[in-house]
DNA sequence: AAGAACAGCAACCGCTGTCAG
DNA sequence: TCTGACAGCGGTTGCTGTTCT
């Protein structure tokens, strides 16, 4: 796309925040409040970018912080949270409270990353490394998703299991996923035991007489109802951020900021 | 003790999504 | 409907401290 600086680079400090920037930046913040990032710095006598000046209250300088290491529990949710939804790391921190999506995703790269490499599982597949056999589960998957309509994410007490309808394919018979594998015969090798799922997808119903997202594209839309145990969190997944400007896309959300509803699956695409 | 290599993390950059005029 | 402005996200960079040789 291309667009402007979002301020005047001649005119503004980069690098290490000094203390004094940072009390500034403080001090303002606590007067008039978060917001207004591109006026902010002007407002505050900051000769700083407003993208900076939020990126820094937004990682370092927010109270509500949580600093020091991360612990075994926080280390297990952010592995099972990004085997879910990938590398959105605003989503994961939305879970973790008192953590940035920025630190998580420097934990991620640094600890976790090894962690997951040292017990054998591929971090980016979160599935055991070297396996060829999940090379062959991927294709019938990608193959799968493309001629069926509907993939329902079986709810379970103890697992979240992931069952791919063959409506359109009975042949398939094997199947995995990012949420879970299911073998042939139909049994869940577990992967996130204590994350309940339910998620359907079909593309949207363009036919209908109702088409309450009809002016979105032709993408594919999940409904879904997510759960958690012993989540008791209802953030909004747009309102990870302060701003909460995001969410004009959807009619919901709970678990992983999302709540039983409808989403557009772009907000859900993995990388 | 000194330099090299590595690890950790704050900050930056480029891009996308959303909103308002 | 279009367009520009803005907020936010995720990948990357580069500085600093630590460990290794």
């Amino acid at each position: 796309m291309g667009r402007s600086p979002c301020c005047e680079k001649a005119h503004t400090n980069k690098g290490a925040w000094t203390k004094e920037e940072d009390d500034r930046l403080i001090s303002y913040i606590r007067s008039h409040g978060e917001g207004s990032w591109r006026s902010l710095p002007k407002a505050a006598g900051l000769l700083r970018c407003g993208k900076s000046c939020r990126l820094r209250w937004i990682n370092y300088l927010r109270p509500d912080l949580k600093r020091g290491n991360f612990t075994e529990e926080e280390d297990e949710l952010v592995i099972k949270l990004h085997s879910l939804l990938g590398n959105k790391w605003s989503l994961i921190a939305a879970r973790l409270p008192g953590r940035t999506d920025n630190e998580i995703k420097n934990y991620w790269n640094t600890h976790i990353r090894r962690k997951l490499m040292s017990r054998g599982i591929d971090p980016a597949t979160h599935r055991p490394l070297n396996d060829a056999e999940n090379r062959v589960q991927d294709h019938e998957v990608k193959a799968s998703v493309a001629a069926t309509n509907t993939i329902s994410f079986a709810s379970s007490a103890s697992a979240a299991a992931v069952v791919v309808k063959q409506e359109q394919d009975p042949s398939i018979t094997s199947k995995s996923s990012m949420f879970g594998v299911v073998d042939g015969k139909g049994t869940l090798l577990e992967r996130c035991p204590d994350l309940n799922l339910e998620l359907t997808i079909s593309p949207p119903r363009l036919n209908e007489p109702e088409q309450p997202f009809k002016n979105m594209d032709r993408s594919i839309f999940f409904g879904y109802n997510l759960g958690m145990q012993n989540s008791n969190d209802s953030s909004d997944i747009g309102n990870s951020t302060s701003s909460g400007k995001r969410n004009s896309t959807s009619t919901g959300y709970d678990f992983l900021g999302l709540k039983t509803g409808v989403w557009d699956y772009r907000r859900l695409k993995m990388k």
